[in-house]
DNA sequence: TATAAACGTTTCTATGTCGAACCGTTCTAT
DNA sequence: ATAGAACGGTTCGACATAGAAACGTTTATA
């Protein structure tokens, strides 16, 4: 939630997650938040589109911060927003909050995922001790020998090509991939 | 966000996860509000601890609704509460929605890991590559013969001993938490 | 015995996002 | 030509949750 989604700003101001897309996807090319709007929705296949009553006022914000700019006002009346230095340098901090996010929403996703759970316990409980080894790994020691790394990744991509060949791939309509 | 995260109920009130975890931690076995403070904390690996300013109030409007009921007022003076059996209806119909909350959060996830990019073949993303088709088919047969578990099991199984030879036992436990 | 920590709850304000209503513009199909 | 859909944006109220302050109780410890 806005606990998981939500961070502060090295002055202390809360931030959503929103912000940080917004600063990201800017930075990549400048757009207009319709712009935005639209290509948060395909990349997450409709699953979210942020509220216009969120992102407009949103992106006024950011404008008088001084993160972001109007590039040109281009037909339609559409405002074409940019990225300033200011914005790329703060996009640059708040990115470390991403990663963190990242982590948050898969402990989250445990807890979503155990409501409608049941059984199933023996696979589950065998990836759950997998899941606590590696985590206890990274918590123990950040650092990882580039030699027992790459060992850990041999034998997960093993079990993921395993895997891979005794799951049934009828399960592939709503689409995978990124 | 809010929209990934809540839903409308039958009768269309807005309600959030929140709620949904509530009413299933408390079929499970009677419990305080503090007990299930704890437990999500756990659960989650300290990513997540609702504010008590969200869970207390939030029991009490359940109770007002009947959902749940106070057991009994039991030490420390704290209320031990249970789910009624309208809330156990009530709790089969929400409890639909947490498919769909974890099908957008997945989707909310590679939005947010594209932020931090992060090149193929490291070890967190061939985790998350695995549980995620190990979720995916569960989703998709939630009835799995016996002979394919077995050989799913087998390939978990290998994996795991596989990771232990790999990773040093020095790793002590510790601190948890974030 | 004093004190601090953990337990357990209440109340209040703040905030990120939603959703709906409303407005104007441009494109497209009939 | 006209209607309707898609584009592009504004404004405002509602809502789930956060976070902090305060308070009483029990347990552990110095």
């Amino acid at each position: 939630m806005a606990s998981i989604l939500s961070f502060l700003d090295k002055a202390g101001k809360s931030r959503g997650f929103l912000t940080l897309y917004l600063l990201n996807s800017l930075k990549e090319k400048p757009k207009s938040g319709y712009d935005i709007l639209i290509e948060i929705k395909e990349k997450t296949r409709g699953a979210w589109m942020p509220s216009k009553g969120t992102i407009y006022p949103l992106l006024k914000h950011l404008k008088k911060e001084g993160f972001i700019t109007v590039k040109t006002t281009g037909q339609r009346s559409k405002s074409i927003f940019e990225i300033t230095l200011e914005g790329e340098k703060e996009l640059l901090v708040m990115s470390k909050e991403a990663r963190k996010m990242h982590g948050k929403l898969m402990q989250f996703r445990d807890l979503i995922s155990s409501i409608f759970a049941e059984g199933q316990g023996d696979i589950a409980n065998l990836f759950f001790e997998i899941r606590d080894l590696l985590l206890d790994m990274r918590d123990s020691s950040p650092e990882l020998k580039t030699e027992k790394k790459d060992e850990l990744i041999k034998i997960l991509e093993r079990c993921l090509s395993d895997l891979k060949r005794v799951v049934p791939m009828d399960r592939l309509e709503g689409g995978r991939e990124v």
